[in-house]
DNA sequence: GATGAATGAGCATTCATTCAT
DNA sequence: TATGAATGAATGCTCATTCAT
């Protein structure tokens, strides 16, 4: 039955994501995984080509749902300001309700071998795209001056990103959704929003 | 004699910024990284104290000097405006000149290991605090309003950050440093320099 | 019903020949004979208790007939030249027109593990004993000197089995039956066959 | 030093010898060879290439010794039937006194796998080669009768081979020796050797 | 009987590090 | 200091076999 083996995929990707976090990608043995979701090492193969495609399965799916909802999310928005509202408070809001996602995404995914790198740049490219779309819509709408969109893109996500590794990394006390507001300011001036528009 | 020593610590630098930037940190083995250095694989550990060991001083060599640069040339600034046109330039200039060390800084040093990651944040501390000495110089100026220089840094950081392994994985045509000018209008926007100062 | 059991049983051991004769027998999975064969991985032992016994079934059923065949022939031959004529003749031209049971006799059966190898001895005694049994009732006709029947053995088995590896590993242009002339004259000479008989 | 080199190599050598004969290859740990030779497991691959590796470096120095013995006695021989006799003798005494090697070149060493076969039959070759040129400079000199060299080989080669077989596998209380005589009795027969020489 | 998803034992090999020279 | 041969810990993955259905 389908619905059998969709159920135990998801329960190695939590056992991995716990894992992962836990004990860093490299530390972590793929015996761990297999204990933490209650199934023998050799069953982990039977939905993943290896270790590293565990690791690439937990972001295409985890992001997958993450942008996926984000993308729904803005689609109910009606101005420039609203969409990157909603940008910044989605990502925080995420990673905040989801620590372990967020060490595996901050600190594991950041792998150098290729063979990582390359299948998740695909999914990592589907939320530049996003963020991309919202600075375009807001120039085509003459909200935002015309400015290069994927240097604003890499500023908006360039941000969030330092802004969600510096909460992981640091446990700090100040949590990561009491910087919406101030980061949505910055962009804002970034992009000019607060602007009069051009008559 | 100290200066031999000096000499020999740099051409092991050298060597591992090379080995690590074509093979990646876990691929390259110490071996070719002596051999690269054109010493035995033994004399590397009377330099270092493992193989991550190379990694941290790597980066706290190269980036120490990249840090005292920029703050060098900080000390010479009269205005926010020319400190962050600073900053952006130095950050996006040093980087598309030493590629090794970018595809090292921006790939190879993202490992997930803590052994790593802590002595490396004391040295990125140093860049973090540098960049929040701009902000904070500008508030007191007058010349930026009162924000949150924590977040303010995470932008400029982040933003910086991105940019460049965006453009160490793209190998884009277009260069990094043909940035300097749209990102740092984004910037001045984000601290609302351009905006008439509150008199 | 055990003719169905019967079919079944052959067709596992058709898909194991061909398996084993492909990749060899420890390259070869049980999986990939049970594609072949049209069944489950899990029917396989409904049939066979392991992997070692596949191949030492196929040895038993495919040799078993073999002999039987020989045995068939030789009781119909009057002399000790046309007994060994059939023996030559019978191997060469069985090993030329199975060529993947040959393979698998000559190569992949040669397997150390002493699990495979006893079971494997009785069949090849009844093959030595058919042979002394040429030689014995050679020498009691009179046809053949007293010499050592096991020596002897060893040297005819010994020889068709060379031949027939050196025919198997070098896919060599020359068939296999055009050495069952001068085998066999070489045979004759050696049990002296050829020369007058003693008075 | 070459010297410490050569003697560490013929000592894992010897281990892998023992190893093999009383394990089997593939139930033989590389572990245990390292443990029998008194040296680290990395450090057998500091001297072989791979598991098989070993095996084939051992069949090619000790039959390429075996092989250059054979040849240098052969040269001291007058006749073919003195060569034949060096033959036989040469091969079932070398046998006899080395019975962990005859264990593995007799059970271990009829691999499968193509990966070991290959390499060793480039050394069996040169056996072949021996007998074979025994045979031609016989027919040269016109004690042999004009026959096919390649099946005059396959007789005596497997003859050899199968006694040899025999002996190993039977731990038969005869011993290899004793059928020196016999067996060189069949192969003078096949090749009329005790035929009158044509005149 | 037949299935095939699940099991889990088993091991060659690498490579950072050491230390006798 | 420098060397580089030797060390040995450490583990992802395969695949023959089982057993609930």
């Amino acid at each position: 039955m389908d619905v059998q083996r969709e159920v135990k995929f998801q329960r190695i990707l939590d056992a991995a994501i716990e894992a992962f976090a836990e004990s860093g990608f490299h530390q972590c043995q793929v015996n761990k995984i297999a204990r933490l979701a209650g199934v023998a090492d050799g069953t982990i193969y039977l939905y993943f080509k290896s270790k590293e495609d565990i690791l690439i399965k937990v972001f295409q799916d985890r992001m997958g749902k993450f942008i996926a909802g984000m993308s729904r999310e803005l689609s109910r928005c009606k101005t420039t300001e609203e969409r990157l509202e909603t940008i910044v408070r989605t990502h925080f809001s995420y990673m905040e309700e989801n620590r372990t996602i967020a060490i595996v995404t901050q600190l594991e995914l950041r792998q150098s071998d290729r063979r990582v790198r390359l299948p998740i740049n695909s999914t990592v490219s589907d939320y530049f795209n996003l963020i991309e779309g919202v600075i375009k819509q807001g120039i085509d709408c003459g909200e935002v001056p015309e400015i290069d969109t994927r240097i604003a893109r890499q500023m908006i996500f360039g941000s969030l990103d330092e802004a969600t590794t510096d909460w992981v990394m640091a446990r700090s006390p100040r949590t990561l959704t009491s910087g919406i507001k101030p980061m949505l300011a910055l962009f804002e001036g970034a992009l000019r929003l607060s602007e009069k528009p051009k008559l």
